[in-house]
DNA sequence: ATCATAATGATAAATCATTATCATATTGTC
DNA sequence: GACAATATGATAATGATTTATCATTATGAT
């Protein structure tokens, strides 16, 4: 049984709603950043200490890209790959999968996931 | 210019071996293991600063993948990607590419790269 | 409203990969 | 072979991220 977190503070609600209105991965920076509208004065511990139950509960999933330290968005998203801006480093979600690498597996391989990460700019970052 | 390392070193040898021979991704330990085969004693500051040197000259880059410290390979192959084995924990290089990754692209976003990982079980740990 | 206790914020501590330091060893030039 | 300078190995220091600590505050059940 999942036992979550006891309590609802002003501190989780607000994390968890920047998540879902920004519905990126979110770096625990962007987080505080943003969950900091909502709830001035909100420390970085209690963002790393939510995320930590977040994923505990199984209601939020981290995302790793290469060369960067773990980004977090919602459970229960379909499965996708990101887009990573280079110039503003935000992450977003992308849609579509070409689906079937396994044309480039070496004989006797075999694969269980796999993951594409797109580079480039983002819509903001091209204007 | 490039300047590269003044000396031929035992040390250096043997870490430019080990890459050409392993050929696939190495971490700075992997390396150092492989190493001390043919230069006991060998420390992993020697190998730090000997990966530092290769890629300054240009004769080696670093692969990241994620949440993995990066590892590093011979420069000057053509483009290509990575498989990690989830049981060994080695990385290898992959032939071929989908190539066209445009169709997952937010309409207003421009890609410059990508970087496809494929995951699972290598040859070895499939025996 | 009271109260037990979970949660918070500030910050110290832990982690882990990488880099700097420095005494000693090695290289390669003469 | 001698010598100046670079390289090495051991390890301390660093930097970045994450976790632990603890006094104080807020939650929610009564």
């Amino acid at each position: 049984m999942l036992r979550g977190m006891e309590r609802s503070t002003r501190q989780r609600k607000a994390i968890r709603e920047v998540m879902a209105e920004l519905d990126r991965p979110l770096s625990p920076n962007e987080v505080l950043e943003a969950a900091r509208h909502k709830v001035p004065g909100m420390g970085i511990a209690t963002v790393y200490r939510t995320l930590k139950g977040l994923l505990e509960e199984g209601s939020a999933v981290s995302v790793e890209l290469p060369g960067e330290a773990p980004r977090y968005e919602l459970a229960g998203k379909k499965h996708h790959h990101h887009f990573h801006c280079t110039l503003c480093g935000k992450v977003f979600e992308l849609e579509g999968c070409p689906g079937d690498f396994s044309f480039m597996l070496p004989k006797g391989f075999k694969t269980e996931k796999h993951e594409v990460v797109l580079y480039g700019r983002c819509l903001e970052c091209l204007k």
